[in-house]
DNA sequence: ATGTCTTTGTGAACGCGTGCACAAAGATGG
DNA sequence: CCATCTTTGTGCACGCGTTCACAAAGACAT
């Protein structure tokens, strides 16, 4: 979807399904969990349980990957932590770019999950030249112009953009022309890339929308159904409850 | 994907296509831009250009919605900027609270992009009674333990949790028990809910480590290519190279 | 060894999403 | 009014992804 697919035959990048490659992070970090837990193995229902997916779909996955189970046992936690971080290329240091460090790149630059695995923020750059120097989360901030420089020199391979939506593209065209191949955007804007450069893009009004459309039928149905039997409000089998004002939704477990 | 499907038939919402509903956020933006320009009238390949989506798939969506099209002309766009609004339930309001005024939180807060557009930061809450009081993006914070009586009393259906991962499953338990039915989650963490809500996950480290997969399917390639054509020596990458012993598993151009 | 029991790995069926290609619809000009 | 040209709306085919259901594989006890 967001892959600059190679236009090669099809979606695969060997073998392994695009929706596979999305899911292995969510079982690795299953898997992490488990391990620092110091349990030794683990059943496909059980992780699948602990990623929330289909058990089946889980062993479909790991199929892709090689046979690193064992029959009437499970999978080895340990085992099964490096075959995937070494699948996803989590066993090498990804040196990444920060570029627009306003609150939001400020935020994901003292985010934690970046070094913990695998990825190091290599240089946080922003176009204003009063931010430059600043620290940010231990880390000095430096002016848009060395972009390229420093790009080139931390062989920096994926870029995090956090920019306006008015600059995102410009920043996105340097960053490419410096060598940068994979790119997040947190900027509402589509980006052009030529190919052979991934793209992935995290926007939360997209999110949000969508979410809205769902709730806004929920509230439908929920009004369609009492017009249709004002005097019950029909809860009779699983569906789904009241958004507002209505008879708060269930507990959960 | 990651909607609480109300196993009812199939995953239409009413009759359209999930994978539609994900995109209309996309045309909306883009057919903004063109209504702040004052364009008229938009056609298939124009907007799908600048949506980033191939045309033929645009029409199909937009058949879902109806006929509101001209052939030979295209589409009005303020006619379609409203049909879409009112598609998505944009033409109401909708009262969001964010959960967790960390760094994310108060980036999240601050965001433009909320306001913009149907919704509205109905409150701010953390657990940290030093930050109660204090206003973040003009918004004083609340206290969690005020959650429910928010949540009630602004008939909150749309709940942004951007807690620590361990906080996250309670907080969310919390909001949903108070009646919210729609949850977008920050947080690294798999969130159970009951059926008919709705969760969708925003993720830095899954994406980048979907990033990071990709890129090392490129280094592996362009290893497998340079010992193939070792003179034709493509651009100078630094720091990858097959970590694995593993062999670099190629295809042919 | 043999049998039983657990859990994996996968063949097959099905449904959703995508994109092609074209007919229908309407605008526009003579 | 007719011809031509543009652009929509969609029937159709294809491929990816998901799920079911089960045989094969191995652990474990006797």
């Amino acid at each position: 979807m967001a892959t600059g697919r190679t236009h090669r035959p099809a979606s695969r990048s060997r073998g392994i399904p695009e929706a596979t490659v999305a899911r292995l992070p969510l079982y690795l970090r299953a898997l992490t969990g488990l391990s620092e837990r110091s349990v030794p193995t683990v059943s496909s229902e059980e992780l699948a349980a602990a990623a929330g997916v289909n058990s089946a779909k889980l062993r479909k996955d790991f199929s892709y990957l090689g046979s690193y189970g064992t029959r009437g046992v499970g999978y080895d936690v340990e085992y099964l932590v490096y075959q995937i971080s070494r699948e996803l290329g989590l066993t090498q240091d990804w040196p990444v770019v920060i570029v627009g460090i306003g609150n939001l790149g400020a935020a994901l630059a003292n985010y934690g999950g970046f070094a913990s695995r695998g990825f190091r923020v290599a240089a946080l750059i922003d176009a204003d030249p009063a931010m430059a120097g600043k620290p940010v989360a231990g880390i000095p901030v430096q002016h848009a112009d060395e972009l390229e420089k420093i790009v080139s020199d931390n062989g920096v391979s994926i870029g995090v953009i956090a920019t306006p939506a008015g600059a995102a593209q410009p920043v996105c065209d340097r960053l490419v022309a410096a060598g940068v191949t994979s790119i997040l955007n947190f900027a509402p804007t589509v980006l052009t890339v030529p190919d052979g450069v991934d793209v992935r893009k995290v926007d939360l009004s997209i999110e949000l929308q969508i979410l809205a459309f769902h709730e806004q039928r929920k509230a439908g149905e929920e009004a369609a159904n009492q017009a249709a039997h004002p005097t019950a409000a029909r809860r009779d089998d699983s569906a789904e409850q009241g958004p507002d004002g209505d008879v708060p939704a269930v507990m959960p477990a």
